[in-house]
RNA sequence: GGAUGGGUUCCCGAGUGGCCAAAGGGGACAGACUGUAAAUCUGCUGCAAAUUGCUUCGGUGGUUCGAAUCCACCCCCAUCCA
């Protein structure tokens, strides 16, 4: 008990911030909205695929009349062919935080990836290196060629440390590893120690929206069906005349890859409609287990508050004043 | 009614006398994660205990030191013939 005020204590001085995040389907967009309007809130979507333009049906993405008037940020701020990634996220969320503190107004950062709240919450400092495409393309080639393994042994050579960390079949992470070593002549493994000891940059508070696995499921089936009704089907085409193709982070959003491979003839609606549903319930599953491992967050199960909106929006305001953040 | 093929652990599916609690895949569950994160990757999956024990391969009975595997009968499924 004593730990947490003094916790507390020392966010006080600290920018606040709220943060709803949730497993994919729970009910994140609708729940923001209230409590943005009870709090006077700005929000900023911490969702890797809402940042598209045109990708609406398959990111769930939140409609201007849904928003009631509140602010929204970090939507439809890219086009499906550019990149984005976490050190992206985190610059345009400084920037929208700005403005947001100059208006007076409390940011409410809401989505589910997790490993963006966490950037974002703990200032965490990647590289301010660029990346090496050319470099990248090399490793990738002789994954290709020579295995897994053979990339693995190269970062044992100069990481040890990560090629401990790294399981030796995950190319992309050894990839960054030995990327990381590249361009700084260091290991990454030593960033991410000292990155790891990071203290929270805000005075904030962590909500995990979640609730019982087997309705999460079900919803998640509930959902992809309504997309397909939705047109999900057409907005991939539309994305796939603007030239977008499978190898563009866009196009790796579920339910974008699944309908691609439809459209391209390497399976039926009906078996990439499935696979859809399979792989988003994987993904709910994944975003649970980084919720549970991250410190601080405050878990906001739907079946203790009667499935009720106005019950989980009060118990919210409840917790932001106490931690003194509104 | 007859012929043939088949019924295996949550599902699909191998196994055709001991090396089988039973390959492989899927699902479920658990985990990792610090510039692709809606990505990428890992572990685990009959039950209970330290090298072991117990209950499983449609059912019942039998052969055998020993059966998911062989035999008999029965039930169910598929296809074909009537």
């Amino acid at each position: 008990m004593g730990e947490m005020n003094t916790k507390l204590n020392d966010g006080m001085s600290l920018p606040p911030m709220v943060v709803l995040s949730g497993p994919t389907g729970v009910g994140k967009t609708k729940l923001s909205i209230e409590l943005a309007k009870a709090i006077d809130g700005e929000i900023i979507s911490a969702d890797s695929m809402q940042v598209y333009e045109y990708m609406d049906i398959g990111s769930a993405k939140i409609m201007p009349e849904e928003m009631q008037g509140v602010r929204h940020h970090l939507i439809n701020v890219l086009k499906p062919w550019e990149e984005f990634n976490v050190v992206i996220f985190q610059t345009l969320c400084k920037e929208a935080l700005q403005g947001i503190y100059e208006r007076g107004h409390i940011p409410i950062v809401v989505g589910g990836t997790g490993f963006y709240v966490q950037a974002l919450l703990r200032d965490i400092q990647f590289t301010e290196n660029e990346e090496d495409a050319e470099y990248r393309r090399l490793l990738e080639e002789k994954a290709r060629t020579e295995g897994p393994k053979a990339l693995h042994d190269m970062l044992k050579a100069v990481d040890p440390a990560s090629a401990e960390a790294i399981h030796a079949n995950n190319v992309k992470r050894t990839i960054r590893a030995l990327e990381y070593y590249h361009l700084t002549g260091s290991p990454i493994s030593a960033h991410n120690e000292t990155e790891r000891q990071r203290n929270r940059a805000y005075n904030s508070a962590y909500f995990v929206l979640n609730d019982l696995r087997e309705r999460l499921y079900a919803r998640i089936e509930e959902r992809v069906d309504e997309m397909i009704k939705a047109g999900l089907v057409d907005e991939v085409k539309h994305l796939k005349e603007l030239g977008c193709t499978r190898n563009m982070t866009s196009m790796q959003g579920l339910g974008y890859k699944e309908i691609l491979d439809y459209l391209s003839g390497e399976c039926t609606l009906d078996e990439a409609i499935a696979q859809i549903k399979l792989s988003t319930r994987h993904f709910a599953k994944r975003q649970l287990t980084w919720f549970r491992r991250e410190q601080d967050v405050i878990w906001l199960n739907k079946y203790d508050y009667d499935y009720d909106d106005a019950k989980l929006r009060n118990a919210m305001l409840i917790t932001l004043k106490n931690l003194h953040i509104c």
